[in-house]
RNA sequence: CGGGGCGUAGCGCAGUCUGGUUAGCGCGCCUGCCUUGGGAGCAGGAGGCCGGAGGUUCGAAUCCUCUCGCCCCGACCA
């Protein structure tokens, strides 16, 4: 056996301390950025040697990246036991029938990737995992003394998203927690939606993330309600309003608008028709006719699928100065989807070139009509002539037109006051990590998931379903802490703590003490690494800034001159000089300071 | 799927429009010398089915057809 191998401290290592020579570690660093890469967080992964792709949506992990991904699972599994669930594992392949007993095998989409089997049995690959945990719980689960239950898994899903991007944030395969929880009523399932509430909190905390809970849009896992924890950062693909006064804060797609009181209704005036010739859009219409976009209508034409107005065509009303909410439309309608159609697909319904559409006489052609709160209450307002070029003025709801259906159909803004409180609200970006729903009876009823109660009824489990993108928790924290060196990882997720430079190889004196450094961090249950490799003070640097690990310590020359290595933050910067005997207790103390900091 | 763009060495790119020496540059990699606290320097070297298939031509990275893959903008979601 080499001396080298004899004399590493890994053997005799106590506690979580991993050890790595940077020498024969597998950590491809990239001076120059890979083409592909858009987001910080993707870019930083590829240069850092952290993910490697496969193909579109699909990476691998390399050692320090999965080292990441590990800590974060490490800190799920801790509060997940903590708050009672247990930990099981489901497959990834699923039979098709499992799938239609819930009518999801059709009503999922594109996105469940399907295949058949040698003996053509129809799979697929489990993109979530409902219909499994509720197939299982049903065999075993008959009393209600065996309930609550709350099980989950740490696995990899797979989701044929129709278009991967940002590395980690929207990959085809990724890793994911989930939890399912079974309650014998609804004030017991409204707990287990708590605690989980609550350990959500305690696990992004703990990963160093600045989030937010925000009301959510249930989408198409269905339920009743939920929230989506949402670390925010400026490459976010989510928008969230949050009231600046009080603690709500929702999600675009759910924020609801509250109804403003009409201010002094001016009365009706006539209907007029005014050429508005090659006016289409709503600047331009207003700008012709001198009013602002406020005293406009917008008339957009969407194709329903799913629902009770599954294959109409419906015409949406929002003020020429909103935007439609498509989700709240979805909602309204009870329609699986909503797709805006195009200009052909327009003429070809209502007979009107877009631009000039209008809610007048739409009805006779068999469009729905449905209109915003806003637009309801609007007097003496412009809509689209339904013939080229015109424009009718003066219209209002109820005398020139009906609508089939008055919502909250618009996406919130800048102005609307909190529906909560009444308060300011301002809109951020974030990047959800986590979601929660009560899912109540949906899966239960579907699957018949019974079980008998006191009184000796079977009635059907009232279920909850917890998500957390693991691996996307790690490019979250990476878009939330970088600086333009590279990765400034939070030290409970960073795949190492120290990373410990050896700028003097040939050195007796610089090598024997970062070898004793490097036992003694090890012997403590510090995970290092030890730059031995042979390389000049600079990339040395470089990469210890690239790879974002929390505590760098440098043994150099300072050493021979005044007796002392150099410990630097990542993220700070902040440099302290300690003569070797004080660097572990220096850095034990930090850790465990970062640890007690985070929970309060 | 619609719209835009790109496939040339491990990475970043030039060359393609206007076909014609041996396909080039920077970074990285290998060898040697030198250097060692913020990605050094010099010298030598390895590495290419120019994404793939078919065609046009005396001749194709370059022109044509077909394909495959990837990235960006929209609808999905952890």
């Amino acid at each position: 056996m080499p001396l080298s191998l004899l004399s590493l401290p890994l053997f005799f290592t106590k506690g979580s301390g991993k050890s790595m020579r940077y020498s024969q570690a597998f950590v491809p660093t990239l001076k120059e950025t890979p083409a592909e890469a858009e987001v910080v967080s993707h870019r930083l992964m590829l240069r850092a040697g952290y993910i490697r792709k496969l193909t579109a949506g699909v990476y691998t992990y390399l050692p320090f990246g999965l080292a990441a991904i590990r800590k974060v699972e490490r800190i799920v599994r801790e509060e997940m036991n903590r708050a009672g669930a247990q930990e099981l594992l489901m497959p990834m392949v699923q039979p098709a029938d499992l799938w239609r007993e819930t009518g999801r095998y059709e009503k999922y989409g594109p996105e469940l990737l399907r295949f058949k089997d040698r003996h053509d049995r129809e799979s697929c690959l489990g993109p979530t995992h409902e219909e499994v945990i509720t197939d299982l719980v049903r065999g075993e689960v008959r009393s209600y003394r065996q309930l609550p239950l709350n099980l989950y898994q740490i696995q990899s899903k797979f989701r044929d998203e129709i278009r991967p991007r940002f590395g980690l944030m929207r990959g085809r395969e990724f890793i994911m927690k989930d939890a399912y929880s079974f309650d014998v009523d609804d004030a017991s399932a409204n707990i287990a939606y708590e605690k989980m509430y609550g350990a959500y909190q305690r696990i992004f905390s703990r990963c160093g993330l600045q989030f937010r809970a925000v009301e959510a849009d249930s989408g198409s896992i269905g339920g009743s309600f939920s929230h989506e924890f949402m670390v925010l950062a400026r490459t976010g693909e989510d928008t969230l309003a949050v009231c600046q006064d009080c603690d709500y804060a929702a999600n675009v797609e759910k924020a609801a608008i509250k109804a403003r009181p009409v201010e002094n209704p001016e009365p009706m005036s006539d209907l007029a028709r005014v050429e508005t010739p090659g006016k289409r859009k709503v600047a331009a219409v207003c700008e012709f006719l001198g009013i602002g976009p406020e005293r406009l209508v917008k008339t957009m034409i969407y194709k329903v699928t799913g629902g009770e107005q599954q294959g109409r065509a419906v015409a949406v009303l929002v003020r020429g100065d909103r935007e439609v909410q498509e989700v709240k439309l979805k909602n309204l309608l009870g329609a699986s989807d909503v797709i805006l159609a195009d200009d052909q697909e327009v003429f070809d319904l209502t007979g009107v070139p877009t631009g000039y559409l209008g809610p007048v006489g739409l009805k006779a052609r068999k469009v729905m009509v449905v209109a915003d709160w806003e637009v309801a209450a609007l007097r003496n307002c412009v809509v689209g002539g339904g013939e080229k070029n015109y424009h009718l003025q003066n219209v209002n709801m109820g005398r020139d037109f009906a609508a089939d259906a008055i919502g909250d159909l618009r996406q919130i803004a800048d102005d609307d006051p909190c529906p909560r409180c009444g308060g300011t609200l301002g809109q951020i970006e974030g990047i959800e990590v986590g979601h929660i729903f009560k899912l109540g009876t949906v899966y239960s009823e579907a699957m018949g998931a019974l079980f008998q109660d006191h009184d000796g009824q079977e009635k059907p489990m009232i279920m909850g379903c917890y998500g957390i993108g693991v691996s996307r928790i790690v490019a979250a924290a990476i878009e939330q802490n970088h600086d333009e060196n590279g990765i400034i990882f939070p030290l409970a997720i960073a795949p190492v703590q120290v990373i410990l430079l050896n700028l003097g190889l040939k050195d007796a004196q610089i090598t024997a003490a970062a070898e004793s450094l490097y036992g003694r961090l090890l012997a403590q249950g510090v995970d290092v690494l030890l730059d031995d490799r042979d390389e000049r003070p600079g990339s040395k640097f470089k990469d210890a800034d690239l790879l974002g690990i929390p505590f760098r310590v440098t043994v150099g020359t300072r050493l021979g001159k005044d007796g002392v290595v150099e410990i630097r933050h990542r993220a700070d910067g902040v440099t302290v000089e300690l003569p070797p005997d004080q660097v572990v207790g220096y850095l034990l103390d930090q850790i465990a300071g970062a640890a007690s900091q985070v929970l309060e």
